[in-house]
RNA sequence: GUGAAUGUAGCUCAGUUGGUUAGAGCAUCGGAUUGUGGUUCCGAGGGUCGUGGGUUCGAGCCCCAUCUUUCACCCCA
C-alpha cells in the first residue's frame, strides 16, 4: 500500500449505518410512489452522448461526464486534429458515451423507444444515481441519487395535484417541515412578453430566480447587464415585489398579464391547480412564487420546488411540466410532468435534524453467543426456527471470550442476546438478555420463539 | 470554469522565532476479570507531518507546483 486509497472527488462510500438510513429514505419514497400507481423502471448508467448533449444547455454539456471510447481511440485521428488541441472537437471523436446527468432525459428516450409497449398515460418512477462533473460543495456531489416520478401522456392538471400530494405525503412520513413553491413557465413567458422582451426569457428567469438570494438591486443590475431595456426592468418591478396570498397574486397577475395570451393561460392553470390543492387538503404550505424559475429550460408549464424549513440547504425536490420533451427524439405531442426527490440532500437534512426512527439502529433482533460446541449444537435449530419465523438472528461464529461476544452485541446495538452455556444446556433453557434494560430471563426454546414472533 | 481557505496517527487536534528519537484525547487490540457490554485500571500497535521540488548546516514550520477537502460564484438535487 504505497499511497492511501481514495475515491474520486465528490463521490462517497456508505457504511452499513448510513445505508440503513439511505434505504429508509428510498423505501419511503418508493412506497409513496407505488401508492399512487407509479411503476418502476431503470435505465443504464451510460447513454449515448447524442442522447445527452444539448438537452441541458451549454452549462449542462460541460458538466457531462464523458466515457473514453475503448480500443485504439487515437488511431482514427489525423495529425492535424490531434495538434489542434480543440477539446470540443476532439471530444466528439474520443467519446461517444456519457454518464447520465439526470433521469428525465433518459426517460424521454425510453418513452420514445418503447412507445409501442407503453400504455399511456404512463406513470413511472425511477431511483438511480446520476453524475455531474460539477465542483462539489455543501449538498452537492458528483454522484448522487435522484428519485423521479413522471406522468407522460396526460395534460390534466390533476397530475400536478397528485405530485404535490406525493411531496406532502413523503415529507410528512419523514417528519420534515417543508414549503412547496409553485410557479408556471407560461406566466414567466407572459411576463417577458408584457415587458417587451420575449427573447430574453431565459435571462429574465435566471436573474429573478436569485431574488431572495442577492436582492432586488442586484437582480435589476443583472437584467440590465443582460441587455434588458431600463423600461422593461421598470415594468418588471411590481411583479418582482408582489406580495400577498396566493389568490391575491393570481388576481394581480391576471390584471398585469391580460395582454398576453400565454401569460393568461399560465394564470388560469395556476388558478385551477391552487383551487384543487385547497380542496385536497395539503398539510404543508404551498405558495405561488413568481421568482421561482428553475434552471432546466425544458419546462413549459407548472414548476415545483421544495425547500426544507428547518435546515439550510438548496432545494430538496424539484419538478415541473414539459410539453414536448420527447420532441427532440422525434415524437411530438406527448406532455409530461414530474418531480424528483434529491435523496442525498434529504439524507443531509434528516441527519442534521436527527429525524430517523429508532428502529433503524440495527436490523438484527437477537444474537446467540457461542459458548462451545455442545452449546452451539443445541442452539443451531433454534436459530433456524427464528429465521424461518422472520426474526433477524445471528450466531457468533467464534467461541471467543464471553466479554468480547457480549461487547460485540453491544457495539452492534443488537437489542437481545441469547446465552446458552453449560447450566442453560443442562436445563434446556436459553438465558435472554435485554441489552437496553440489562435484565435477563430464562426461557424455553418455545417461549423464546413465541416472544419474538408475537411482536 | 472563476476566486479563496485547508491538509500532522483510523478520528479530533497540539507542535514554541526553522534546531536531536513528532505528542495528547478518542477509537482499535491485549491484559487485570476461564459466563455478562455500553461507565474502571494497566499496557501495546499505529505517522517517510497530503505529494513532488526548492531555500537552509538543518524544514512539520519558509517558498513554488500539484492533489485532496471545504466555502463562495456559475449552475443545480
Amino acid at each position: 500500500m504505497a499511497t492511501k486509497p481514495s475515491i474520486p472527488k465528490g463521490t462517497r462510500d456508505f457504511l452499513p449505518s448510513e445505508m440503513a438510513r439511505r434505504n429508509y429514505i428510498f423505501d419511503t419514497i418508493k412506497s409513496v410512489y407505488s401508492l399512487y400507481g407509479f411503476q418502476q423502471i431503470e435505465t443504464p448508467a451510460m447513454e449515448n452522448l447524442s442522447t445527452l448533449m444539448g438537452k441541458y444547455g451549454e452549462e449542462g454539456d460541460k458538466l457531462l461526464f464523458k466515457i473514453l471510447n475503448s480500443g485504439d481511440y487515437l488511431g482514427s485521428l489525423t495529425d492535424e486534429e490531434l495538434l489542434s488541441k480543440n477539446s470540443v472537437k476532439l471530444t466528439s471523436k474520443l467519446s461517444e458515451k456519457g454518464l447520465r446527468y439526470d433521469l428525465t432525459v433518459p426517460f424521454a428516450r425510453f418513452v420514445v423507444q418503447y412507445r409501442d409497449q407503453i400504455k399511456f398515460p404512463f406513470r413511472r418512477f425511477q431511483i438511480q444515481p446520476v453524475w455531474r462533473a460539477d465542483r462539489p460543495q455543501k449538498g452537492r456531489y458528483r454522484e448522487f441519487y435522484q428519485c423521479d416520478a413522471d406522468i407522460v401522456g396526460s395534460d390534466s392538471l390533476l397530475n400536478e395535484l397528485e405530485l404535490v400530494q406525493i411531496i406532502d405525503e413523503v415529507f410528512a412520513r419523514f417528519g420534515m417541515r417543508v414549503a412547496i413553491k409553485l410557479n408556471n413557465r407560461k406566466i414567466l413567458a407572459g411576463i417577458a412578453e408584457t415587458v417587451g422582451a420575449e427573447d430574453k426569457i431565459v435571462d429574465i428567469t435566471v436573474a429573478i430566480d436569485k431574488l431572495d438570494k442577492i436582492g432586488i438591486d442586484n437582480v435589476n443590475a443583472e437584467l440590465l447587464e443582460k441587455g434588458l431595456s431600463p423600461d422593461a426592468v421598470a415594468k418588471l418591478q411590481p411583479i418582482l415585489l408582489m406580495q400577498g396570498s396566493n389568490t391575491d397574486k393570481i388576481n394581480e397577475l391576471s390584471n398585469i398579464l391580460k395582454g398576453s395570451e400565454i401569460g393568461m393561460k399560465g394564470v388560469s392553470e395556476m388558478q385551477t391547480l391552487f383551487s384543487m390543492i385547497d380542496k385536497a387538503g395539503i398539510r404543508c404550505t404551498v405558495d405561488a412564487d413568481l421568482t421561482l424559475a428553475r434552471g432546466l429550460n425544458y419546462y413549459t408549464g407548472t414548476i415545483i420546488e421544495v425547500k426544507a424549513l428547518d435546515f439550510e440547504i438548496g432545494s430538496i425536490t424539484g419538478g415541473g411540466r414539459y410539453d414536448n420533451l420527447t420532441g427532440v427524439f422525434g415524437v411530438d405531442g406527448l406532455s409530461g410532468v414530474g418531480i424528483s426527490f434529491g435523496a442525498d440532500r434529504i439524507y443531509d437534512v434528516l441527519n442534521g435534524l436527527n429525524l430517523y426512527p429508532e428502529s433503524l439502529a440495527c436490523q438484527t433482533k437477537v444474537i446467540f453467543l457461542n459458548l462451545g460446541e455442545k452449546e452451539v449444537e443445541f442452539v443451531l435449530p433454534i436459530v433456524k426456527r427464528l429465521r424461518q419465523a422472520g426474526v433477524a438472528t445471528e450466531l457468533y461464529a467464534d467461541a471467543a471470550k464471553f466479554k468480547k461476544q457480549i461487547g460485540y452485541a453491544g457495539d452492534r446495538q443488537i437489542p437481545f442476546v441469547a446465552i446458552v452455556g453449560e447450566s442453560e444446556l443442562q436445563n434446556g433453557v436459553i438465558a435472554l438478555k435485554d441489552m437496553t434494560t440489562g435484565t435477563q430471563t430464562n426461557l424455553t426454546p418455545e417461549e423464546l420463539i413465541e416472544k419474538f414472533t408475537i411482536k
